[in-house]
DNA sequence: AGCACGCCGACT
DNA sequence: GTCGGCGTGCTC
C-alpha cells in the first residue's frame, strides 16, 4: 500500500473540525506529513484539530498560506474513514466538519503519549530476604517477564507498595517508563466455543462462510429470544479475530450493560475494547488510540463507535436492528444501523444485523435479496407467542365515553389479583382528541390551523398538535354560543387514565406520555422505576414500545388496534407488532404467559390478522403493501426538516416560508407536509417545528433538499437540522 | 466555534 | 462625545 506523503512547504487541504465547511490549504509541516494525518493547525489566534485530507488547492494567496504546526501522533486517518465520512456527509447533509467532529470525539487526541511507571522483575538478589519480597519477586516470576504499576503489584503480592520501591533501589525489580495506553489483551477465537444446536451451528457456518469470502455482504440474523442469536454471532466475531481483522459490535444504549462483556469474556477469554458514554475519559482515549493502531481486536459500543478508526474492519454486527435508538436525534442525524451497511461497503466487512422483530427496512432488504436472510428456530420447539386475541368492538359495545370493553376489564382484573402489571396502550395524547358542541355540532379547531384541538387537562388547556397553539378551555361553544354544551370526544391517554381508575381504584395506575417529561432522563428512570414494579397498570403511548423491558408486565391492551393502520404514525403498526412480540418474548421465558388482547373494530384487517396469528411473513407482506401504496419508507424517500428557536412565532413563521418557496423540491416530484411542532415540540427551552419531505424512492432527494435549504438564511436564534429517514412521523 | 468589525441606543 | 449591544463575516 502505499500512502501519498506531502513534503515541507506542499500545499495540503486540511478539513478541521470547526464549523467551517470548506477545505483550508496550509503548508506541509517541516519533516513533512502524509495524506490523513491528524494535524494541529493555526486558524486566527487559535490552534486546532485537522486532518490533511488531499493536496492543497492553490487558490488562497500564497503568502497568506500558514503552516501546520505539528502531526499528532496517532494513526493517519485511512482512505476509506475519509470515503466513509464523505459519504455519510452527503447522505446525511451534514456538514464533513461534524462528521469529523464525530471522528475524533476522543479526549487528549493532541496530547503526546501519556506515559506511567511500571515494574518487572529486576536482574539481581535483594541484599536481605523477607517475606513480603519473597511474595512480590513471586508474583512476577509468575508472570514472567510482565509489567504492572505499583498498585497492581503490590496488592497482588499483598504487601505495601514501599517493599516494591524498596526492591527497586536494588535492581530487584526494575522501573521504567510505559505508555498508559496499552493495547487490549488478545481475544482467543477457540477459548470458551459452546456446544451450539444444529439450528445454530448451521448460521454459524453461514456467517462465517460470508467472512471468508472476504467482501461486503449483509446477512439478516433474525431469531426470536431464546434462540441463541448472540451465540452465532459470536462465531462469526470469532472468524473475524481468526482472520486478523477487527470486529465491531453495536448494541442500542440500553442493552449496553456488563451482561455482554461477560459472554465475550466467557466466550474469547478476555473483555473486549468497550465505547459508550459510561466509558470513562482514560478509557475511551485508550480504545481510540487502540483502534486506530489495531491493538483492540473487538470493540463492542454504542452507534458512535462506528466512527471510530479502525484500521482493518472486518464485520459489524447491529444488534437488535430494529430499535430506534441507534437514530440519533440530536446533533448529527444519521441512523448507525445504515451508517453500519455503509462502511462495511466501503471496507470489504460483513454486516450481521441481528433481531427477532426486525424493521421493515430490512425485511424489505432481505427480501429483495439486497441482504442475506438467515432465520433461527428457538432452541425450546416453536416460538412462544402470547395469546393473542382481538376483541371485536363491534359487537362488544361499551358506554359512550368509555373505551373498556368488559373482555379487556376481566383479563385486568385477573393480572392485578396475581401482582402482574397492565398495559394500556393507546396512541393518542392528551385527554380527548375532539371537542365538540352538543348544540350545534361544531368541533373545536385551532386558528391558525387545519387541524382539531386536543384537550390537555394535565395543562388544562386545548392544544393543537399540529402547531402546538394553546388556548384555554371555553364554558361557551365559540361558533353558537351555547353554555356547557362542550363535550370531549374519544380517547386520550389522559383521559384513558381516568377510566381506568374508576374501573381499579385500588390499582397503581401511571400514564406514561411524551408529553409529561421535562427530560429523556427523567422519562428514562421514570420508566425503568415502573418497569420493576412501581404500577399495577401503565398506560402509555408510543412511548412504552421503545426497547423497555418490563418483566412483569404479563397482558397488553390494545385500546384502537386500528388506529396504527392507519394515518398519523406509519411504523405504529410495526411498532404495535414489535410490542407484541416483546410479550411473546418474556412469555417464552416465565411461567405466566403473556397475553395480548386487541381492540378493532376490523379484526378482518390483513395486518390485524397476521398480528393474532403470529404470521409474521405475512404481517410484513401486509405492512410492506400499506407503505408501498403509501409510497414511503422504505418504498419511498422522506426527510424531516427540524427547525428551531426561542422564539416561536419566529420557527412557524420560517416553516411556513419554507414550505411556500418549495421549488427545488417540486422539480424532484417531492411533496412538503407542515410546518407542524415536533415529536417533542421543545427541548431546552427550544421551540422545534417540523416540515416533511417526500419523494420518489429514485429521486435526487439530498440535492434538491440542500438546493431548497440553501435559499433561506438563519438569522438570530434560528438552527435548521435535516434529517434523512426520520424515525417517527408522529 | 471564536473573534473582530461595525453600526445604532443610553449614558457621562 | 463614547461605551457597549450583538448581527455579520472570516479564519488558509
Amino acid at each position: 500500500m502505499t500512502t501519498t506523503f506531502f513534503h515541507e512547504g506542499d500545499l495540503v487541504a486540511v478539513l478541521t473540525a470547526q464549523p467551517i465547511d470548506r477545505f483550508l490549504d496550509y503548508k506541509a509541516p517541516e519533516g513533512g506529513c502524509h495524506l490523513g494525518a491528524f494535524v494541529e493547525v493555526p486558524l486566527g489566534p487559535r490552534k486546532v484539530l485537522g486532518v490533511v485530507w488531499r493536496a492543497g488547492a492553490g487558490d488562497f494567496d500564497y503568502a497568506k498560506v500558514r503552516s501546520v504546526i505539528r502531526v499528532l501522533d496517532v494513526a493517519p486517518m485511512r482512505d476509506e474513514m475519509q470515503q466513509f465520512l464523505t459519504r455519510a456527509a452527503d447522505y446525511t447533509l451534514t456538514p464533513m466538519s461534524a462528521m469529523l467532529r464525530l471522528a475524533t470525539r476522543a479526549p487528549g487526541l493532541g496530547d503526546a503519549p501519556s506515559m506511567r511507571k511500571v515494574y518487572r522483575l529486576g536482574n539481581s538478589e535483594p541484599d536481605r530476604m523477607t517475606d513480603a519480597r519473597t511474595k512480590v519477586l513471586e508474583v512476577l516470576r509468575d508472570y514472567g517477564g510482565l509489567s504492572f504499576t505499583l498498585g497492581e503489584l503490590a496488592e497482588m503480592a499483598g504487601v505495601g507498595t514501599s517493599v516494591v520501591k524498596g526492591l527497586v533501589k536494588q535492581d530487584a525489580v526494575f522501573e521504567e517508563d510505559s505508555p498508559r495506553d496499552t493495547p487490549y489483551p488478545q481475544l482467543d477465537a477457540d477459548y470458551g466455543g459452546k456446544t451450539l444446536s444444529p439450528d445454530q451451528a448451521a448460521g454459524a457456518e453461514v456467517l462465517r462462510a460470508a467472512l471468508q469470502s472476504d467482501v461486503y455482504g449483509t446477512t439478516l440474523l433474525k431469531g426470536v429470544t431464546g434462540s441463541g442469536k448472540t451465540e452465532v454471532y459470536l462465531e462469526a466475531v470469532a472468524e473475524c479475530l481468526r482472520q486478523g481483522r477487527q470486529a465491531l459490535v453495536l448494541l442500542p444504549e440500553i442493552a449496553l450493560s456488563g451482561e455482554f462483556i461477560t459472554r465475550v469474556e466467557a466466550r474469547f477469554g478476555m473483555k473486549p475494547a468497550e465505547w459508550h458514554s459510561g466509558v470513562t475519559m482514560t478509557e475511551r482515549r485508550r480504545c481510540w488510540r487502540m483502534v486506530g493502531q489495531g491493538d483492540a481486536q473487538m470493540v463492542v459500543g454504542a452507534r458512535s463507535a462506528l466512527f471510530l478508526p479502525f484500521q482493518n474492519l472486518g464485520l459489524i454486527v447491529v444488534d437488535e436492528e430494529h430499535d430506534t435508538s441507534y437514530k440519533q436525534e440530536d446533533g448529527v442525524l444519521y441512523n448507525a444501523r445504515d451508517m453500519a451497511v455503509l462502511r462495511a461497503a466501503i471496507n470489504g466487512a460483513q454486516v450481521i444485523l441481528a433481531s427477532a422483530t426486525p424493521s421493515l427496512e430490512s425485511w424489505a432488504n432481505a427480501q429483495s435479496g439486497k441482504y442475506k436472510r438467515l432465520v433461527l428456530n428457538s432452541r425450546f420447539g416453536p416460538a412462544v407467542l402470547p395469546e393473542m386475541t382481538a376483541i371485536d368492538m363491534r359487537s362488544e359495545p361499551v358506554p359512550n365515553g368509555k373505551w373498556v370493553s368488559p373482555s379487556l376489564k376481566d383479563a385486568i382484573t385477573t393480572r392485578l389479583e396475581k401482582g402482574e402489571q397492565s398495559l394500556i396502550f393507546l396512541n393518542r395524547r392528551g385527554y380527548a382528541p375532539i371537542t365538540l358542541c352538543r348544540a350545534c355540532g361544531h368541533q373545536i379547531g385551532c386558528d391558525d390551523c387545519d387541524a382539531r384541538m386536543v384537550e390537555h387537562r394535565f395543562l388544562k388547556r386545548l392544544m393543537c398538535h399540529q402547531c402546538g397553539a394553546t388556548k384555554p378551555m371555553p364554558t361557551v361553544c365559540p361558533h353558537c354560543e351555547a353554555e356547557d354544551k362542550l363535550a370531549p370526544v374519544g380517547p386520550g391517554v389522559e383521559r384513558m387514565a381516568e377510566e381506568v381508575t374508576e374501573l381499579f381504584p385500588d390499582a397503581r395506575i401511571v400514564v406514561l406520555s411524551s408529553d409529561l417529561y421535562g427530560s429523556a432522563r427523567a422519562m428514562k428512570a421514570h420508566i425503568e422505576e415502573i418497569a420493576q414494579g412501581g404500577a399495577d397498570i401503565i398506560i402509555g403511548t408510543q412511548l412504552v414500545a421503545k426497547g423497555h423491558n418490563f418483566p412483569n408486565l404479563t397482558l397488553v391492551g390494545v385500546i384502537d388496534a386500528d388506529l396504527g393502520l392507519q394515518g398519523s404514525d406509519l411504523r405504529a403498526a410495526e411498532r404495535t407488532f414489535q410490542l407484541m412480540r416483546q410479550v411473546a418474548g418474556r412469555a417464552g421465558r416465565a411461567e405466566t404467559p403473556g397475553a395480548a388482547m386487541l381492540q378493532t373494530f376490523q379484526p378482518e384487517h390483513a395486518v390485524i390478522r397476521a398480528i393474532l396469528a403470529g404470521d409474521e411473513e405475512s404481517f410484513w407482506a401486509a405492512e410492506a403493501a400499506e407503505r408501498k401504496a403509501a409510497g414511503v419508507p422504505p418504498y419511498g424517500r422522506m426527510a424531516g426538516i427540524i427547525l428551531s428557536s426561542t422564539n416561536v412565532q419566529e420557527v412557524f413563521d420560517l416553516g411556513t416560508d419554507m414550505a411556500r418557496r418549495d421549488g427545488p423540491l417540486r422539480q424532484i416530484g417531492a411533496q412538503v407536509f407542515g410546518p407542524a411542532p415536533a415529536p417533542i415540540a421543545r427541548v431546552r427551552g427550544r421551540h422545534r417545528v417540523r416540515l416533511l419531505v417526500k419523494a420518489d424512492k429514485a429521486a435526487p432527494l439530498q440535492q434538491a433538499l440542500a438546493q431548497w435549504a440553501a435559499q433561506f438564511k438563519l438569522r438570530g436564534e434560528l438552527r435548521m437540522a435535516i434529517d434523512i429517514d426520520p424515525q417517527s412521523f408522529y
